[in-house]
DNA sequence: GCATGTGCTTACGTTTACGTCAACGTTATA
DNA sequence: TATAACGTTGACGTAAACGTAAGCACATGC
């Protein structure tokens, strides 16, 4: 089995950057279940529940919103023996994989134009460079 | 020279599938310029507008704030002879590159996972038909 | 044994990015 | 000429995603 440690809600905020509150608010809205030290009722996640957390995060990276990001990390959950759940969830994922096809193809493309702006601008900074070497040699 | 069609914020807004109020607001908080027709007060807008229109949306898709939206786009009016402020635009702008660059290697990661995880579910769904088969085949 | 740190719940506050509505002006059309 | 249709400026409303603060419980080091 794999090492089963466990964390509490600073200890995983702090090593993804994130506020206790924020986690506790994702509790709030169904997104990440805890378990609870029996008596203290101190909140406690194990490697699943982490691994939920990045997934969380990595979706709020893209902007997705909360609720989309619920939406996909449920199809984790779904019932791998009723087959209409599996071809809902296939078809499901199938649109999300287009659309993050769609988002590289976006990516890219802004990429490249980042590129062609930075070298018009490196352009003009060496020529206003160049000027000034002749400005001075001109002295 | 290009074609100086011109738009009005209608216009503009069902071509980009958001509404004049939402350009209206983009307008409020420095993102978006607009011209006024004299006498009529009404909002008019050239290519350029556009064209600066389509770039906030698309930083918007990306879960960019309108504020980092506005960061970014300013650079496109830095002064073409300020040595210092053209050394700083390309230095924001390799930042910026390089983000976009992580974005797309995230992006390309989460892809291949889904492509793995759909390809579990439609094993699974094989799995279960051809169960169904041969329980109608021992029937 | 008490202060300090950590966590809990409850609840109200805040920012962002608009939605919505009122009250009004201008332009096209029947 | 009146009545839509489209635009304008306020101004208040709102959903999402937390921030923040009060009041309390529990553990721990000195």
């Amino acid at each position: 089995m794999g090492k089963q440690r466990i964390y509490t809600i600073s200890e995983l905020a702090s090593e993804f950057g994130i506020t206790p509150r924020t986690i506790r608010y994702y509790e709030e809205v169904g997104l990440l279940a805890s378990t609870r030290e029996s008596q203290n009722h101190q909140r406690l996640y194990d490697a699943r529940s982490r691994a939920r957390l990045k997934l969380i995060l990595r979706g709020r990276r893209f902007g997705f919103s909360l609720g989309e990001i619920k939406e996909m990390i449920e199809l984790y959950d779904v019932d791998p023996t009723q087959k209409e759940q599996l071809r809902r969830t296939i078809e499901y994922g199938d649109r999300k994989i287009a659309e993050v096809e769609e988002m590289i193809a976006d990516l890219i493309q802004i990429k490249e134009e980042m590129l062609e702006f930075r070298e018009r601008f490196t352009g003009l900074l060496t020529d206003l460079e160049q000027k000034e070497e002749r400005g001075k040699a001109g002295v």
